[in-house]
DNA sequence: AAGTAAATAATTGTGTACAATAAGATTGTG
DNA sequence: CACAATCTTATTGTACACAATTATTTACTT
């Protein structure tokens, strides 16, 4: 029979390969996205606004996963870039519109060759790639269900 | 025909889902985790101790991922804690080596219990699981080739 | 043996992440 | 209208994560 502390072996675990995945992809993200001037984070939350244009703080975090205390500095630095703006909306004071800017525009026609830089550090055909995209989502949606 | 800014949206990116599945999950992993004074992951290299007893810093960050700026540090917390000895290899007084203190044993029967909580919180049946974990395993093999 | 190169951990600086809290605006209720 | 509850962003504090650098020890080369 398996023993009791067959579970917490880290060689068990589905958790653990996640987190050295994502975070050596970020890791490989950071050259290319250092040549246009982003982080990752920075990249994502510019690729929501090269979509929408603007939108408030909290859509872009409930798109992004991420709280006001991620957010709130980022967008802080990324309006002293000239990349975006923010302003309080007027019908509600409390919400803060983020909109693109020109520059950040502009940048969209850099960040369209990062993809091209990333494709095949990661080695899946597109079968398993669309495959691994499912499964991920289906945890996503699981967990969101949880809250 | 597909127009050229198609790969930079969100949704259509892998690594976005990767990111925010594996952040996600450690942060369900936080209750439980504190439950038994440990982050993340301090649970990670605690794992790979309850297993091996003893080894060296750089063994430890070769099999987590992860580097002396990020170790040495974390190190030295789960030192003041009492769950771990550091102590300079006499062989070659370059190396450090971690070996698991009594209290960082007993800790092990508090910790398999983490498991059973997180269980369920993925939401995937066994063989999605198994699935998915390979075609993690498979990406970061590849992209260890590619340093 | 001397001097250089390589290995190893520690340090420094920047940038997330997030829980908890605070501050301010809006909404709802008596 | 008053004022409590809620919403939204901002702030604070803790903990990674990693690139770049430094310091120390060991190995190598001549």
């Amino acid at each position: 029979m398996t023993d009791k502390y067959e579970q917490i072996k880290l060689e068990n675990q589905l958790c653990f390969p996640l987190y050295v995945c994502a975070k050596e992809i970020v890791r490989l993200y950071r050259k290319p996205l250092e040549n246009i001037g982003l982080t990752y984070t920075q990249y994502i939350v510019m690729m929501v606004l090269w979509e929408k244009e603007t939108l408030t703080e909290g859509e872009l975090g409930e798109a992004l996963y991420l709280d006001s205390g991620t957010l709130t500095p980022l967008l802080k630095k990324l309006e002293n870039e000239g990349l975006i703006k923010k302003e309080r909306l007027k019908s509600n004071e409390r919400k803060v519109q983020i909109i693109l800017s020109e520059k950040g525009r502009e940048m969209k026609e850099e960040a369209v060759k990062v993809p091209d830089v990333m494709d095949g550090c990661v080695g899946l055909c597109p079968e398993e790639g669309a495959q691994l995209k499912k499964l991920l989502e289906k945890i996503i949606d699981h967990m969101r269900e949880l809250v």
